[in-house]
DNA sequence: CTTGAGATTGCAAACCAATTGTAGTAACCG
DNA sequence: CGGTTACTACAATTGGTTTGCAATCTCAAG
């Protein structure tokens, strides 16, 4: 994100991302519910990987079932909306994925923090799988760790 | 693993690397028990990422818990005799890593087929990411695809 | 070898994220 | 506008994982 936008374009932005992301909804035969929308919403304004149950919670005043989220969130995966992500605990995090460049994240194991890195030195192991005879290819990556803050604070502590 | 080895030479290196896991456990202070044992055996034996109950199915002939399985590989993984891989749907599998290079995974999201991919060009990211600040570093990398033989029974199929 | 402290296990119950069934609602095509 | 039917809310259910606890096993000290 350029950090250089004023707070209307960066919402222009968000706004020209939803418009995005509803015609694919469009395209692969989906309707366009006022859900999917708010659920949408939320992926787009965190800009970063979040938990379905936090998407729940921003969308809960529009009064929207966590099973609701479940299921669109499966719809927009498929679709290729979303992208899944893995916290070493083995639990999902789920990030818009809609007009931005491929990249990845490290995550502080302590905190919970996520930051991106927009290096992304796999995408020729890929061609080298396919290679191999696989079609369809994709990889994830994530990288843990414990991030300065926290290090910091756990101070002498192995973890 | 050497192709060359015989099978004796093979459960002559599956014996040294349970006492390998072994001295791990002793030294971080563990006990080394029955289900522990039994448990490493079919880790070792897998010889590759294995599902926690198909872990319970090869030892439940001594009768060994389900939530014991469970509570052991979650110890090994601290002790870092396993490490966690993740399929695309989120579920986890765990894999024996002692005296073992490191290495990735071209998982079928089909026939849920497990390769080794032997290089990894992530370590130098590592680095980068311990400049950033972070300690502790890792990572996790896992490639998705379908391989040439359900590629070839799906046929015209986009999947 | 024997013994005791306490780590570990088996078992059953609890837990909780995720899924499913269904009747009602809302999207959208003509 | 209606009519079709995809979608949603709600509640019940599932299935993988965790937890509490009494019984058991490990292992080091004697
Ligand atoms: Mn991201
Ligand atoms: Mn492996
Ligand atoms: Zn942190
Ligand atoms: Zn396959």
């Amino acid at each position: 994100m350029n950090p250089l936008m004023s707070k209307e374009e960066i919402n222009r932005d968000d706004d020209r991302l939803l418009e995005e992301a509803v015609a694919m909804l469009k395209k692969s035969g989906h309707r366009v519910t006022q859900p999917r929308i708010a659920i949408l919403k939320a992926l787009i304004s965190e800009k970063g990987p979040i938990k379905i149950e936090d998407i729940h919670r921003r969308v809960s005043d529009r009064n929207c079932d966590l099973a609701t989220v479940y299921r669109c969130i499966g719809a927009f995966e498929k679709i290729g909306i979303v992208r899944r992500c893995f916290f070493p605990d083995g639990s999902s995090l789920f990030e818009f994925i809609v007009g931005g460049d491929h990249h990845h994240h490290i995550i502080c194991t302590s905190c919970r923090k996520v930051e991106t890195i927009d290096v992304c030195v796999v995408d020729g192991l890929e061609r080298l799988v396919h290679n191999r005879g696989y079609r369809n290819v994709s990889h994830m990556l994530e990288f843990f760790g414990v991030c300065e803050n926290c290090a910091q604070s756990e101070d002498g502590k192995t973890d």
